[in-house]
DNA sequence: TACTAATAGTTAGTATAACAACAATATACC
DNA sequence: GGTATATTGTTGTTATACTAACTATTAGTA
């Protein structure tokens, strides 16, 4: 029982991190897989950065390098929030909008592509013995995480 | 069926890295999860670098960093391959030796930690999704390394 | 009101991941 | 033997992950 998890866990998220950074290059676009994680969470609207940290489960830094790489690249931009002057509200620009609705079936692709030869079933198995590991180490904020991507659909491959 | 199980996997993974993190933390061991993997492999014997790269699916050029910090760290040494010029000999220090032995359980109560609630059955299930989705984007080392982990059993946590 | 604590976001430092380019050496082949 | 090619390992660059420390602002409370 004690195999090595751990190991062939991030060794998958790696190969399909790498696997699906092809797939961005070969489409076209100028974008790294975590940035297009991000941008992908503003097209359901403008969102703080702490709400975007929430959304993609990144850290406060992460998220504030990653909007300031999109945004060198035209893609969203902060505008100030006028209820709070601590926060920005960060949304896409229209370049965003565009390569949001070009690279979606290129996502779709991506994601069919892996998940072939596999169920419903699986998914449910997949998700489960993740949620179980990750609720074993009392992570709460991933907790949270398995429990919200197992109801909602819109998380990116 | 278009389910984001890459996001999944990268968060799990993610959680669980950071979770064995802790640990080695409050175990005092001054590593970092990568460090250790690399370390580990060692345990078997001295080995080239590119034999360590393909044991860890690692690149070259961050096995090469890796290798560079536990040298500092006075765990490892780079010694001469007297048949090829081009190799080095990578070995353990006795405080390399030593710390190994030290940590074999905290690993090993790591792995016990995760894989609480789940059996075998469960383990077979997580390895043959990872194992499709992998050879479903065709990338042949690691699916070479899902294959191997199938039936090896040294691999780090 | 004044003081304290919490929140939003940034900056700095170190480590890892991926890619490209490179030097040194070894192998293959003619 | 000599040349092309492959292998081993390094260096450089950019992006991400994590921690810690920090500023600015807001909320809570005596």
């Amino acid at each position: 029982m004690q195999n090595k998890y751990g190991f062939l866990i991030e060794v998958a998220s790696r190969q399909i991190k790498q696997a699906f950074q092809r797939k961005l290059q070969l489409s076209g676009a100028d974008l790294t897989v975590d940035q297009w994680v991000v941008l992908d969470k503003l097209a359901t609207g403008p969102k703080s950065q702490v709400a975007v940290v929430e959304a993609v489960y990144k850290d406060p830094p992460t998220v504030t390098r990653i909007i300031d790489l999109l945004g060198q690249k035209g893609l969203v931009v902060r505008k100030a929030d006028p209820n709070d002057r601590r926060k920005f509200s960060v949304g896409l620009t229209a370049e965003g909008e565009t390569l949001i609705t070009q690279l979606k079936p290129v996502v779709d692709d991506f994601r069919n592509q892996g998940w072939e030869g596999l169920n419903e079933e699986d998914y449910a198995h997949l998700h489960r013995i993740m949620t179980k590991i990750v609720h074993n180490f009392e992570i709460a904020s991933a907790a949270t995480l398995m429990d919200v991507t197992a109801i909602s659909d819109d998380k990116a491959a």
